[in-house]
DNA sequence: AGCACGCCGACT
DNA sequence: GTCGGCGTGCTC
């Protein structure tokens, strides 16, 4: 009698072995539809074996309805380092194979490429350049390499010699990106490059067109692979070397289920398949500047921008006394970059109109009923409404606690920026990009096209319009509030602020030498802010991590994070204590634990939050403690109460 | 995750 | 008396 083992994407860990009646063998690796519970469900199939396991009721055991593949999905290597996850991510074998696959629930069309073979002439290469490219490319097949260089020193064209030296030598390339509107743009010069031996996975392609690359990958007929961090799991062949663009950026953490990391995982396969890891930034994280110290990591320096551009100049402005949100300074260089038919871009990291009401009689302040957070004001909607839930509110006009009139909203979001760029600047074009405009009317891809085109003068948005874009009609970068985000409750809101500086800084003077950049702020002596202004990384790495290391916090040690989640605050304060009397006693000498605590958003959906946070020195023996804490903890358990794991935490909210 | 079974409130 | 709300537990 022969048996096959599968996993399915369910929350459950569990390996369940189902009978194969015919055939069978030589199956591992490939999917089977099989009878779960009263459902019929697609699982992996992970292992085949002769006899039953132990403690199986044999007459409980059903088929396997149907085997989908011909051929494997998945070979013995992409198994064992879906096991590697699930173990590390603790989470369910099942869960770590599907995140592994290109999911494509969501589909939408995109764009694609045309398939005509392109050729790019690729650009000489600099001195800087060139010596970077050696030192990946010469010796030994393995090795960390970070391509450390500022913004428009030409990062983009050492990875894609560095691929084109990996193809040569018949090897395979994966060349990750942090989210969409960076995917398109490298894309399209990697498609210049290598043609149709270039491939894109990302999710707004539709799920069949996804399916189909992934194909061609797992073929062998795909040399060069870009895509956001589940890009890390291209089947290619051969791999040679994982390029990780933009290594700094929160999106190669996964949100949810195995919560991995693309670095890390990038790290991993590296070693296994004797690949190169080649990084970049010109913000590296906490972490891999570390490594960069330590001599872990090899550093490569670009230090001179290309293409004419020179580094802008930033002056730090105080926003206390400006009327508005725009100050004189900022204005002025607005016209000015006008006047000299020249481009804008306003950056601000939130969203909405204003973004808290607050009574200052009696210091009421607007919260969402469901979650811990203040309402965020949307003027165009005439709504207050939570980021988190998404539940909205019609804006009070008089405080509702004790009827002054004296309320009213404080803080500023882009919507705000624009009417006030509107109204300042009224023969100016303005377009704001954020969350909420761009699922609208164009497409973000549009919209940055019109724009580097020409076809606007400002453009005002959040996060979006930091990131590695490259406009060259751009000599204005204003960033309307540096501050936002510095009082986060995370140890890494420093850490997130002076990166995000330094790179809107950089959208600003890359062709021309006559960069301007306003950091508007109401804290100009803030080391974020001030190092920031200064393009100063090695200043503000030396002061930031002589403080984490004074704190105890990551790089210089390790984290593992536990979240419950309840509707019942009892259940969940009964819940994390239980937990953290599980787990403190098994902690390792140089561990300890964070809390248990209220989570720093207490409530979000209706949902009470705790969390406990493991720190210790070594993840080696911190996981082990972890690890059986879990299992110790699951013993028992309340379908009420939700635990979710969250190993190397990049933010603590 | 889904899907069924089960135990309590309000309807003809 | 039954319908259906969701809370609870299991799936080879």
């Amino acid at each position: 009698m022969a048996y096959l083992e599968l996993v399915f994407d369910i929350p459950s860990p569990q390996v369940f072995t189902y009978r194969m009646d015919s055939g069978g063998r030589g199956s591992v690796g490939k999917r089977g539809v099989a009878s779960l519970g009263r459902r019929e469900l697609t699982g992996y199939i992970v292992g085949e074996r002769a006899e039953l396991p132990a403690g199986v009721d044999p007459a409980g055991v059903k088929a396997v309805r149907r085997i989908v593949d011909e051929t494997p999905l998945f070979e013995a290597r992409d198994i064992a380092l879906a096991e590697w996850m699930a173990g590390y991510y603790f989470c369910g074998l099942g869960k770590a194979l599907a995140a592994m696959l290109p999911s494509g629930r969501r589909s939408r069309e995109y764009p694609a490429f045309s398939d005509e073979e392109m050729t790019a002439a690729a650009p000489e290469l600099s001195e800087e350049q060139l010596r970077a490219l050696e030192a990946v490319t010469d010796g030994s097949d393995s090795g960390l390499f970070y391509l450390y260089g500022i913004t428009g020193s030409g990062k983009t064209e050492v990875f894609l010699r560095a691929a084109q030296s990996m193809v040569t030598a018949g090897k395979s390339v994966i060349y990750l990106v942090p989210e969409i509107a960076l995917t398109h743009q490298t894309a399209e010069a990697v498609k210049m490059r290598f043609g149709s031996a270039a491939a894109t996975l990302h999710s707004k392609m539709t799920a069949s067109a996804r399916f189909t690359e992934w194909m061609r990958i797992k073929q062998g007929l795909v040399r060069v692979v870009v895509g956001p961090r589940s890009a890390v799991f291209a089947p290619v062949r051969n791999l040679g070397l994982v390029i990780i663009d933009e290594e700094h950026d929160g999106s190669y953490k996964s949100g949810n289920a195995p919560r991995y990391h693309a670095r890390q995982v990038a790290m991993r396969r590296c070693s296994v398949e004797g690949a190169r890891l080649l990084m970049g930034s010109a913000t590296p994280s906490a972490e891999a500047w570390k490594l960069m110290s330590e001599g872990v990591i090899r550093r490569l320096n670009l230090t001179r921008r290309l293409s004419g551009g020179s580094l802008p100049e930033i002056s730090p402005v105080s926003l206390e006394y400006a009327g508005g949100c725009l100050t004189e300074e900022l204005k002025e260089e607005i016209r000015k970059t006008a006047r000299l038919r020249r481009q804008t871009i306003l950056f601000l990291n939130h969203r909405g109109f204003s973004y808290f009401y607050r009574c200052r009689a009696c210091g009421y302040e607007l919260m969402c009923r469901r979650c811990s957070v203040h309402l965020t004001y949307h003027k165009s909607a005439d709504t207050a409404a939570c980021h988190y839930c998404g539940y909205k509110t019609v804006p009070p006009r008089v405080c509702p606690q004790c009827g002054s009139l004296d309320a009213g909203y404080r803080g500023f979001g882009t919507e705000m920026i624009e009417e006030e760029v509107i109204k300042t600047f009224p023969d100016l074009r303005v377009r704001r990009i954020d969350g909420d405009t761009v699922d609208k009317k164009e497409s973000l891809q549009e919209t940055l096209a019109v724009f580097k085109a020409g076809g606007f003068d400002i453009l005002l948005g959040t996060q979006m319009v930091a990131k590695g874009l490259n406009f060259p009609g751009v000599r204005l970068v204003g960033v309307v509030l540096a501050d936002a985000g510095l009082q986060m409750p995370d140890f890494r809101a420093a850490e997130r602020v002076f990166s995000l500086i330094v790179q809107v800084a950089g959208r600003s003077g890359r062709y021309f030498p006559d960069g301007r950049v306003i950091v508007q702020t109401l804290r100009p002596q803030n080391p974020a802010i001030d190092r920031a202004c200064a393009l100063d990384v090695e200043g503000f790495f030396a002061a930031e991590l002589a403080q984490r290391k004074l704190l105890g916090f990551p790089p210089y040690s390790r984290l593992i994070r536990f979240t419950i989640r309840s509707r019942y605050e009892e259940l969940a304060e009964a819940a994390i204590t239980r937990l953290a009397d599980i787990a403190l006693p098994l902690l390792p000498q140089d561990a300890d634990a964070l809390g248990p605590s209220i989570a720093a958003i207490g409530v979000i959906a209706g949902n009470h939050r705790r969390q406990l946070l493991l720190r210790g020195l070594s993840m080696g023996t911190l996981h082990k403690a972890a690890q059986s804490a879990l299992l110790e903890y699951e013993k028992k358990k309340d379908s009420r109460v939700y635990l979710e794991v969250d190993v190397d935490p990049v933010s603590l909210l």
